[in-house]
DNA sequence: TATCTTTTTGACCATCTGGTCAAAGCGACG
DNA sequence: CGTCGCTTTGACCAGATGGTCAAAAAGATA
């Protein structure tokens, strides 16, 4: 018993194929806005072959979710107290907009969960997220206090980071309806101004 | 033929309550999400009862959607170039802020249409919302040219001022899984970081 | 009280939804 | 080739969902 059968190329092609579809769908609807009919539909599968790589459409949206946190965080892992301070803040916001413009149904994903109230992912929230908030936050107080950096509350500098970069994903459709024609790819302009932004902020009068 | 009926106390009290047990549960599980039922049994009408008042489930949405976007902007209609450049734009993240906290389900709301690609509000988005935007970002350019305040791109000023603020509604569960139990309203210290930032990026130098 | 309009409801319906199942198709391997 | 296990599918199901309708209840008005 419990025998562990090997994963065939059919499972992981078709797996990938799913997960890929399934983003397509739950990042524009949500969850309950979703159907497994779309998911199979957008993945090229029938329903029910599509039910024998995933058993439920939770399981669907569990397995997208699961992993989505922990990557969404390595750039802020790679901040490190070593480097210097502006730089390396500078560096994590632009790896965090580059996140936005390479990844947006990952960055809506995950907003639509948030919004309803991360039913799915509220212990990582107050667990592991806020650890490495907590811990990274020492860091940014510890330049405040070497005065290499002006001093700022650490945990709304790391909010602001996040909304401010994100924005550019999930609202994606506004910043391109108020920006215009005359503007065809907002990142550009966007870390610019993030940049003179944190910069101005942070830099040490 | 034609005949306008007129509008009864019952029919207004109960268009209210529809509408506040729709903003519930539309802000919370997006449209597709949601259902007739549970707005219904929010509300505590039956279902055929409150398609009395309304005649379909979009035309509820509609109803709620519609007149949201101007009340949003009437924070950044009351900027005026009159002012005094720095205060004005404090006023206006404050109230923006203040929002935040006074109608956060308003703010998930519309959250939720635009990143499901704002199917239903998207030539305002790029009609009403963009000219008011141009003209405002005309003062904010004024404003650099005579020394008054630093120069910033002003489409990303908004942007920026957007998202700050709407990030303490919309992602709440996450601002406060990360503060943790020690803090119970953040918003106290979420004007108190945002006046700093937009104080430092903006003063001239 | 009688009449007329507005409001409310139980019963109902077609369609959609998530999910099941038995059987058929297919590929690898001896 | 034949067998065995993996993959795919058409048909199906129970429950949910958006919406309808005729009739009953409740106001308003006189």
């Amino acid at each position: 018993m419990n025998e562990t059968r090997p994963v065939t190329r059919i499972q992981q092609k078709n797996r990938a194929t799913i997960l890929d579809a399934a983003l397509d769908v739950f990042s524009q609807r949500g969850f309950g806005g979703a159907t497994v009919d779309q998911i199979a539909a957008t993945a090229g599968l029938s329903k029910p072959n599509l039910l024998y790589y995933f058993p439920t459409k939770e399981a669907i949206y569990e397995a997208l979710l699961g992993g989505l946190l922990d990557t969404w965080l390595d750039p802020l892992r790679a901040m490190k107290s070593s480097g210097e301070p502006l730089p390396e803040i500078l560096a994590y916001v632009q790896r965090k907009l580059e996140m936005s413009r390479d990844f947006p149904r990952e960055s809506r994903l995950f907003a639509n969960e948030i919004i309803q109230g991360a039913p799915l992912i509220e212990n990582e929230l107050s667990g592991a997220l806020r650890d490495l908030v907590d811990e990274k936050a020492e860091i940014i107080n510890q330049w405040a206090d070497e005065g290499r950096i002006a001093r700022v509350n650490p945990h709304h500098l790391f909010f602001s980071i996040w909304s401010l970069t994100q924005h550019y994903a999930d609202f994606d459709v506004q910043v391109r309806a108020v920006l215009g024609e005359g503007v065809d790819d907002p990142f550009p302009e966007a870390q610019v101004y993030l940049t003179t932004l944190f910069t101005r902020m942070l830099t040490p009068s």
